[in-house]
DNA sequence: TTGAAAGCGCTAACAT
DNA sequence: ATGTTAGCGCTTTCAA
């Protein structure tokens, strides 16, 4: 017996209707403020809680958004729905969580889950597996309102918001070259994944715009891991001319990197130079601490659910054309990019 | 438009009832397979997809839980959420997710909207700020399904998954010991928490197993931060005998304490012993690497989802006497606990 | 300012 | 094995 008291009970209690007992409880403007009063006061004395089953099928909105991520347990996407989370409640809005566990399968059931759920908006944060889109154009095209964000893609004429990645890795790759490193290598990520792409395309402009050739034995392709950043160092120390500067395109990458040039007694910074991108806790307190690249991530959530509610809410505007939300990367330099020893 | 097929639409185009068509979709055992198969097709066919409101306004089953967390940006409550998650899918759970934000006012807005929504189950772990527990006695009167995870209360007759606050400690206090350390000392956390009561007992009692005396100016009550860690040294290193070790409530407050021991110059390990408890992902990569005791994140979630599922299917049984699940704490040794100089 | 009545889409009891 | 009917609790015309 949890929840047995409906409107009509206190419809009843007063004398009244359940048609008043609603409008009094939604506030409608055509209700006398007695009997808003008085419904008011017997609601919460029978401990009456609106039932949003009933709420939702009648009135077609449900205040529900569904949030996708890859996974609950990398830090970056908790702190974004942390973000989120935040500004939906403010909109009266609740958070449906799905992890796609990276993979393209889970993703999907994700959106039928919440199509089922009659969600009144979706974000999402592409999955690493996924290569097709098909089951984002379903969505855009049965007109539920869908914004990505962080992991994008432009092709499909869904609203994001992201970083400008291409600026920051840009950015990192500029500092390196302050700092007086001169070969500076790069571990890149999926290039399907427009951020990892741009991030690419971001270390190579600051290379040309400085001048320097890009060399493609120092761009390692890795997929994201710790593991990517000791695979790369393998890699270009069996080089005839290895880096002294190391550009992962995420900071478990660099982690990966630097564990793996420690092993090898590569003195960090000095003898290699390594700068990250995402600003995890954990750079801070590593030693060295990395340098790295924030990807404002509670900013994202926020922006996210701010570009969903418009869309939900005015719906027929903004519809001509695709919305992107572009967020400045901010560069944090620590100690793995201190200044290049001044031998050579 | 996007939602507009319904039962109905495909019962017509079969030339059958709502009814057949319902009991079809959900495999019903009294259908002909003919029968089941066509409205099958029709239904992918048409894209139709089974309005969730109104399912649950009719059964009584919503098929979503309420997780509570203090905070989504801390990684231990996402590596619970992760397995929280995990685990509901299978049973065909979708998780609405509320961050408490560490704040009893939020916590019980969270509630409210969880009531609201009609959750079949409610996961809570108890926000720092919150000492009066009247809020989730309303819910248990209710007779909602809640399971505690983590931060709990036993007194108020709700289940509960946590690990063993007290065991976990007193394996890291006797690890410090094994290691030849003596005198130790505990950074501790706030003691309404129970977790944290327990494990203050846990060092408490592993050095009175050990025989030796507890001393009161070497426990330090922080507040779960760095932080605390720093001013548990800065407390401890004004003793005129300052410790040899330190005990931290969890591993944040831990890597305070390293950054200010290291500070001061005093090496770890081998001078100070420390280890801290939680197993965060940073652990393993800050310099010296951190010992410390893992919480069994994922498994956590999992049994609280498990329990949870339990109460909501056979409700009737089983609510005879409060159920607790204690997991077992695992010692992880590393660099910051290893042994301590001989000198002396 | 309020009431009466219909219906959102589905499921389940009761037929047949 | 399938159809008929009623109704979950709410919101919303339309009418008074």
């Amino acid at each position: 017996m949890p929840y047995k008291i409906t409107i009509a009970d206190i419809a009843r209690e007063l004398n009244t209707t359940p048609a008043t007992v609603s409008r009094a409880l939604s506030n409608h403007p055509g209700i006398s403020d007695k009997t808003k009063k008085s419904v008011h006061e017997a609601a919460s004395q029978l401990n009456y809680k609106r039932n949003r089953m009933a709420s939702s099928l009648r009135s077609g909105k449900t205040h529900l958004i569904g949030v996708i991520i890859p996974s609950a347990e990398i830090n970056f996407f908790g702190s974004v729905v942390h973000g989120i989370e935040s500004v939906a409640n403010l909109h009266g809005y609740n958070v449906l969580l799905y992890q796609s566990n990276e993979n393209r399968e889970y993703e999907e059931k994700g959106l039928e889950s919440f199509l089922s759920a009659r969600v009144d908006g979706i974000l999402v944060s592409i999955a690493k597996d996924t290569i097709d889109y098909s089951h984002f154009r379903e969505i855009k095209k049965r007109g539920v309102p869908i914004v990505f964000f962080d992991r994008t893609n432009d092709d499909i004429g869904i609203d994001s918001v992201v970083i400008d990645d291409y600026k920051g890795a840009f950015l990192a790759t500029e500092h390196l070259l302050s700092k007086g490193y001169k070969r500076i290598a790069h571990i890149s990520g999926p290039q399907h994944l427009k951020n990892f792409y741009d991030r690419l395309r971001g270390y190579m402009g600051a290379l040309q715009a400085n001048k320097i050739k890009v060399e493609p034995s120092l761009i390692y392709h890795g997929n994201i891991s710790i593991e990517s950043g000791r695979e790369g160092v393998h890699h270009f120390w069996a080089l005839p001319d290895p880096p002294d500067a190391i550009f992962a395109t995420e900071d478990f990458t660099a982690l990966g990197a630097i564990s793996e040039l420690k092993e090898r007694k590569i003195k960090i910074p000095g003898e290699v130079g390594v700068i990250g991108f995402a600003n995890e806790l954990f750079g801070k307190h590593i030693t060295p601490s990395l340098s790295t690249v924030d990807q404002q991530t509670i900013q994202m959530g926020k922006s996210a659910l701010n570009l969903l509610v418009d869309l939900i809410e005015k719906k027929e505007i903004n519809r001509q054309r695709q919305q992107k939300i572009v967020l400045e990367p901010l560069l944090i330099g620590r100690d793995s990019s201190e200044k290049a020893a001044k031998i050579k």
